[in-house]
DNA sequence: TGGGTTAATTGAAACGTTATAAATCGGGCG
DNA sequence: CGCCCGATTTATAACGTTTCAATTAACCCA
């Protein structure tokens, strides 16, 4: 890494000038090509470190075609607490030193989810595309394979054709919470469920019942609102359920606030953690360890899960086979 | 916005043929080039609505050096909950549809914090920088101020100079929040602070400080810990002091982690929360609200500091004056 | 010796835009 | 009638890179 900085930024004829070589060969010579004598890339790659040069971007995007940049759909309405952040410094970290740039673009919540993904595509403003919240028939998706762009859903889809993804086991963590409920004593399991159109909510639902059904106890999916609704509403309903006959005494939480809210609502309605009912939530940051009463919880590592899409896309990239990029992570817990 | 797609990307190439002008024509009519006559600027931007131009960012960025980019740094370290969320997403909110796009860069915590900065200068990545977790003598605002580059800070610095900033009045929560527990009767409150380098810690110590003195009641600050510590390390020391004689019944909290280490803290230790001690915090996310016991919090609306920045740094680079360009965010409270 | 072959290098074009300087075209004026 | 002027428009170069096609140099073998 050279620290000869000279007035003018070095371009590749400045380098050809100080080697005495053409640009065409600076050029091939920094890409590599075989074609360039061994003592000619080591002159011309001296002599760029020397200068501090570096490929200009706009160029190089103008010629190629490639823009360098990676976008980031992020829900920009509700999040799992956390998530943001450490699904960010994931991605970033992998990313650094790669030569790409994130480009984080807001996927409206209730608006037309293609519309930022057919403006990329058409205006070539990234290489590949990182986005979550996937559904289990996801527009996006299908958009995505017909124009062959490559890309990462965080959650898997129902399609028939295979494509990248990086998901959790949410499966495992519904049966996994519920096992240790019933194991705790629990009778009567409850859980709010994320919207319907998502397909981890299949995940948890199926998780869920499957487990609750085997142990032979009682449950119930809390109607009329989703994770997304606010948190007042959710609450609500929350706290309906605690004053009618026969309330759960388990619940099963997908989100950090949803945890909150079922501890609030037991606590204000005279109840007890671990007497009247236990909790058992998912977490993506580490805030719960300071929660009194502590809650069980399981761990989903969304920095990892950041690293592992960004890492998988530029596979993806590179022009690895679809069917094998695909990777699940498991609860971690030691409930 | 016209949806008449053809095969070809449309280029003003295309709308020069499509329309019979040369391409400097058209480029100088879409520009709004006042030379050009009106007709023309007519018959020129309806081809371009009609085949769906976008003027071509690489050729753009290559030709004028602008990069239609802003960055923003980004701590991957540590956060205050919700943080990064709330903040990405007041930016991208103020950035859609102004032809900007935003990339995120880690700001690598106990790295150099110049070295990013450095890059973006020295390889032209961006327009314009945002950034956080301003210092008082920040070199980062040193050397962006020395290259008359765009950026806003977040938070203020202590250079005579002049530069944009966005900030919050952190010296007034402090003075709110002792007030308030003065105003419980609590007698000895307990502050943890950031990082001396910060210049919101020096806000934060001096309306504390002045504050308790000025109620005439004792404080500590507590010592060998900062809100980047370790949450293990932040909840021993306030454990430590719990156990001391003469501990604090007041505390206030800068973070929604270290209040709700505070709030373990003193229930681990057999206190109650409205009885022993009080804890007044500074919220960013709404998750508080679901917290039992209830903490009084003050509130700091991200977001709309997300926004203001955004909007701010927009200004900044159409070469509005400086000095004007400030804004200090007021604790909003219902204490 | 000379044609064929390989290895290495190079000139030139192109990507799509903007900016500089020059060209065109009616009129208006002396 | 010729000249100049303002209003429009245009040809052209340039930004820094990659790549196609062509050139040069060196070498081998008949």
């Amino acid at each position: 890494m050279g620290d000869e900085i000279q007035g003018e930024k070095p371009t590749l004829r400045t380098l050809a000038q100080e080697t005495g070589f053409a640009v065409a060969t600076v050029s091939r010579a920094l890409a590599g090509d075989p074609r360039i004598a061994a003592t000619t890339r080591e002159t011309v790659t001296a002599a760029a470190n020397r200068l501090g040069y570096v490929p200009d971007r706009a160029a190089r995007r103008l010629r190629t075609g490639r823009t360098q940049v990676i976008s980031l759909l992020l829900n920009t309405q509700h999040e799992f607490l956390g998530f943001t952040h450490e699904f960010l410094a994931g991605i970033t970290e992998v990313l650094a030193g790669t030569g790409y740039s994130v480009t984080v673009v807001p996927d409206s919540p209730g608006q037309d989810r293609l519309a930022p993904v057919r403006t990329i595509l058409r205006n070539n403003l990234a290489d590949g595309l990182l986005f979550t919240r996937t559904e289990a028939f996801d527009p996006r998706v299908r958009l995505l394979m017909e124009a062959d762009f490559p890309f990462v859903s965080h959650g898997r889809t129902e399609f028939t054709t295979p494509h990248p993804w990086v998901d959790y086991d949410n499966e495992a963590f519904a049966r996994l919470a519920v096992a240790h409920l019933v194991a705790k004593g629990r009778r009567r399991i409850s859980l709010v469920l994320p919207g319907d159109q998502f397909t981890f909510t299949q995940h948890l639902r199926y998780g869920f019942l499957s487990a609750v059904r085997a142990a032979g106890i009682d449950h119930e999916i809390v109607a009329g609102v989703t994770l997304d609704s606010p948190p007042t509403a959710i609450g609500a309903a929350l706290m309906q359920r605690r004053h009618a006959p026969n309330p759960p005494d388990g619940y099963v939480c997908v989100g950090e606030v949803t945890a909150l809210l079922a501890l609030a609502a037991l606590t204000d309605t005279g109840g007890m953690h671990g007497v009247d009912a236990d909790i058992v939530a998912k977490r993506a940051s580490p805030i719960f360890d300071n929660i009194r009463p502590r809650i069980d919880t399981v761990f989903e590592d969304l920095r990892a899960t950041g690293r592992a899409m960004a890492e998988m896309l530029l596979r993806r990239m590179n022009g690895e086979p679809q069917e094998r990029l695909n990777r699940l992570f498991m609860p971690e817990t030691d409930l």
